[in-house]
Formats: C-alpha cells, sequence, structure tokens
DNA sequence: CCGCATCCCCAATGATACTG
DNA sequence: CAGTATCATTGGGGATGCGG
C-alpha cells in the first residue's frame, strides 16, 4: 500500500515517519466511515447485524458487512454466529476495542472545541 | 454533507451519533492522506513549501498545496509570504496545531501495540 | 436473517503543463 | 520559487440481485 511506496523510496526517512506510521495505523484502525458509528453502538453491548442497519441509517449492507469485518479482523468487534433457524448473529465490542476508549475522549473533546471555534469564525 | 443526510433521515438519533459527530470532526481535520507528515514536519519549526515536497517524497504539488490549504483553513498552519524576489512562502505551525499533540501522542502509542499485536499474529 | 457477487459512478488523487 | 489549470485515473462506496 501507501507506505510501500513510501519505504522503497531512496529520499524516505525512517525516522522521520515513524509518527506517522503509527499514528496512520491507528486512523486506519478507526478512521472508515461507518467505524466509529459502529463501535459507538457496540459500546453498552452486543448487537444483531440488522439491528446495526437500523440505528445507523443511511449504512449500505455491504459497507457495513465490510468495515465490520475489518473490525473483526483488527480484533475489535467479536462475531458470534447462532446456529439458529432463522440464522443470528451478534457483534459485540472486545476488551482490546475498549482500549480506544481514551483516544475516543480526546478526539471529542478536541472536536468539540474544533467545531465551536469554526461556528465563531 | 454526509452528516446532513443522518440529520434528514427520521430515524437517526441525535444523541446516539453526537460523539461521531465530534470525533469525526477530529478526524477530518487530520485524517487527509498528507496531513499528519506535513504536520510532523513543521513540529521543530517553519518550513518552505519546496523544502516540504522534499521532505514529503510522493506528494504531489496539487495536493500538498490543498492539504496544506485546508490545514491553513482549520487554523493549524500558518502561512507567510515574504514579498522577495524570488518568492518566500513559510509554513509554521500555530499554537492552536499544538493542541492535537495529545491526540497524536496517544495515537501513536495505541499504534504502536496495535503494529505490534498484528505482527505477533 | 445475514450476507456475498456484480456492476456502476463519482470524488479524491495523480500526472502534466503552464504562470506570476 | 511557489504555485494554478487541466485532464486522466482509480478505488471507495452505492444499487441491485442471488444464495445458505
Amino acid at each position: 500500500m501507501f507506505l510501500d511506496s513510501l519505504r522503497a523510496d531512496p529520499a524516505y526517512n525512517e525516522e522521520d515517519i515513524d509518527c506517522y506510521i503509527h499514528v496512520n495505523e491507528t486512523i486506519q484502525a478507526i478512521g472508515g466511515r461507518w467505524k466509529m458509528l459502529i463501535l459507538w453502538h457496540l459500546q453498552e453491548g452486543g448487537r444483531r447485524y440488522n439491528e446495526l442497519r437500523r440505528l445507523i441509517p443511511g449504512v449500505s449492507q455491504k459497507m457495513l458487512t465490510q468495515q465490520l469485518k475489518e473490525l473483526e479482523q483488527d480484533g475489535l468487534v467479536e462475531r458470534t454466529v447462532f446456529p439458529e433457524m432463522p440464522p443470528r448473529v451478534e457483534y459485540r465490542m472486545t476488551d482490546y476495542g475498549r482500549t480506544l476508549e481514551p483516544i475516543f475522549d480526546i478526539m471529542y473533546e478536541w472536536g468539540v472545541r474544533h467545531r465551536a471555534r469554526k461556528q465563531g469564525e
């Protein structure tokens, strides 16, 4: 991906963007268009697939599935299939996912101030 | 934009995604593909336009200009033109931009652990 | 009910050429 | 030096239909 192309460039300085790499890692994990909405709704407890669809108006099946899969691969969300008929799938936040909470908090605070600042202009 | 469409939907619950709105505000401000690299290089002091181009291999003139403009509009970066010949333009981080530092720090820490975790799989 | 596969579109990004 | 203007590209995301 993108970072690989940076690494391939001889002008690239590893130390210079060590910060970038890791901060970006975090942005990748939570920066998806629907990921924060999903995580937000999973904070309180487990949710079913269609339940999430209703809670997040505007999200397509494809995107919901895709972003849930990425969150699962990152270990932030856990997927449980109940072998029933009709099928039932529940998603819930992992303990690891909850390590994001301080980040959410601080980004929320900054966002509030930033928004207020933009209004005041 | 996107949030407006959410608001227009009757199923939308204001409280539910208040968090999302503000966290997303932050992501918009720093989530651009080159923004963190730019901010990173401006931490130490002022940089000229072409200096930044060299420091950030892979960025096109268009993107560098565009992202710098957004950072400037958000009040994170300051642009100074020196009326000389040849022209000289310096970019530097504002005090407001430095309020992002705690966010960078915590995202950096999380990114390091997240990366290590992915390696270990 | 919970998806996956397919096609399609557009906005973000890139490449290239030109200018005060 | 520090950009602007224009055209080409591409991949993120939406719409639709099918399958276990």
